[in-house]
DNA sequence: TTCTAATTTGTAATCGATTACATTTTTATT
DNA sequence: AATAAAAATGTAATCGATTACAAATTAGAA
């Protein structure tokens, strides 16, 4: 590939004008002009990213720190992100973090590198502190998980009302026992759908059982079935089911295909998210609809705004509940 | 951020020595080792990554398309690739075609303009003369779909036995009107597998029904539903239905219960991949299981050995026949 | 035509590392 | 102690772009 000495040589004229012919923004006669495009065609000139880079102290790069790729919730928000990149000129770096703190510094450090020009992060298990190091100097961005309170712009859902109206949706169809298959209560989209599960059943005058709340470690499908195994054993079993993610729902879903419960008749079933499995169970999974799409492309444009040295607001997106047949009678 | 001259200054050496100190290979006096580690403890320097790959011409990350990030199929790939790269001090640069043709420019420039070190594809909509060009001089390695008889080392699995695993399975348990909802045949993997489907039905001396043979254009859920739809209204309906995508065979099965069909007793149904949601339906899938995060891992240190200049074989992985309740009477 | 101002183009420093080669220091040998 | 060989360290070029500043060219005015 050919560099731009090359290319000023063969033009007969300076690297700084093959320059100015690439960026276009000085004057350069039009003679010239040609001269240096006709040079750039012949030798089929690409501008070396990396020496731009070195001098311009960007790399047009973002990363994207997600705890998994295989939940889907993450790949629709990632969509979100890589297109609005791509049309801003710049790309994702995309990273599991795994909750590793050993990638975790690994990829943090890329900031500071100047390996990539900013970051997103979605791993609600990332170290806050460091997090918020980095953020001091860098360019950071929280998407979905964030800390309450804290200076790292984010852009989320308001989870608390949003579990407030799916778990209203279940009480108003006549619920009364209704179990929580939530995540740790360490993460704060886990306390905040705790927070609007409590407020309903307060709201209509329920106990609140403990016995019907359920924690598990991680969102995929088993730890949905080990969930909803443990509530059929107990002595009063609930009548429906909010799950923190469709994940879990899913997998609750099919523990009580399998245990020979109705749904909904026998037992309802609500999750969150809304990826495009739910459409798929039997019977279809009533849920709260996250933005995901516009949630990375919001994150994505903050991101690249805070980079161009703009101040940037937290923003709570909309959400929606969607009512299928996991919950109709 | 400090650079490495700032760090010779402080620790009273020339910014060889401080090179020498990060890199470790030429020998330094232990006595300025340790002047050297305390100015680069106190400053807290971290080597600029740009620098660093600006002079070595290479900038450790490996670049992995896919046309898509929201089937699960890629998914688990790209999680075997991930860790490879890491192991290796890579990292990957993510990026979804779309099956576009300007974003793959995009994307196979950074190629020559040197942004990374190689490229795996899994895009089977690529421009093959493109990619044919690139990988003249380029690392490239093809994952999953392939050219055949290309120059390009791969890693796949044997489609055509995979698929005519999944059809004996199917004849064997007593099926002999059996669909095929492929992909369109443009794909190697969809004529490989539809070759498989021949050979099985030919062996068994059953009739080829082009009726039953339905092609569509994506892979999503959604489509799989259009196909079992459209074989459904056929005047002799298949008994059995073999869906070349997990996801395809997801759409078909919930049209199946749709429709009041009960599965497998009125129609079997396997699918291909084994992606994890195949276990969370009703009935669980029967299906061909890939090797996918062997496949990513796989092609990561191909790509890898590639970079540095060894010479790589392409491979077929092993596939496995999973037989679930879509498929057990 | 001559001079000034505006425009175009070129020169060279710069970004931050690596490394060939040169120089200095240390070690070993006689 | 003198010398050669080996080891440690430094100097400066290099990767490929951008850009401040300098120099050259052109245009315009008198």
């Amino acid at each position: 590939m050919a560099n731009i000495q090359e290319v000023a040589k063969k033009a007969g004229v300076s690297v700084a004008t093959v320059s100015r012919v690439m960026n276009g923004n000085t004057s350069v006669t039009s003679a010239t002009r040609l001269k240096v495009e006709h040079a750039i065609e012949e030798l089929k000139y690409e501008p070396s990213v990396l020496g731009r880079n070195l001098r311009n102290s960007e790399s047009r790069l973002l990363l994207v720190l997600i705890p998994t790729i295989s939940n889907p919730f993450y790949t629709e928000i990632i969509n979100g992100i890589e297109e609005t990149a791509i049309q801003n000129g710049y790309n994702i770096l995309l990273c599991e973090t795994d909750s590793s703190v050993q990638r975790e510094n690994i990829y943090l450090n890329m900031v500071k590198n100047k390996v990539v020009d900013g970051v997103i992060t979605m791993d609600p298990a990332i170290n806050v502190n460091k997090l918020n190091d980095l953020a001091r100097q860098y360019p950071v961005i929280q998407c979905s998980e964030y800390e309450e309170g804290g200076v790292i712009p984010y852009v989320s859902i308001n989870n608390e009302l949003a579990a407030y109206h799916a778990m209203k949706h279940l009480i108003k169809i006549g619920h009364e026992r209704i179990a929580l298959i939530n995540s740790d209560e360490k993460f704060l989209y886990a306390r905040q759908r705790r927070q609007g599960y409590n407020r309903a059943l307060k709201e209509y005058q329920l106990p609140i059982d403990e016995d019907l709340i359920y924690h598990t470690d991680q969102l995929d499908f088993d730890y949905g079935i080990q969930a909803m195994r443990h509530l059929l054993q107990l002595e009063k079993k609930p009548t429906a089911v909010f799950a923190v993610s469709d994940t879990l729902a899913i997998g609750a879903l099919k523990e009580l295909n399998e245990s020979g419960f109705q749904v909904p008749e026998d037992i309802a079933v609500v999750g969150f998210d809304k990826i495009s499995f739910t459409n798929m169970t039997n019977p279809t999974l009533t849920t709260i609809s996250q933005p995901m799409y516009k949630m990375g492309s919001t994150a994505a444009m903050m991101l690249i705004n805070n980079i161009m040295g703009k101040k940037v607001e937290s923003i709570l997106l909309d959400h929606e509940l969607v009512i299928r047949d996991s919950t109709l009678g």
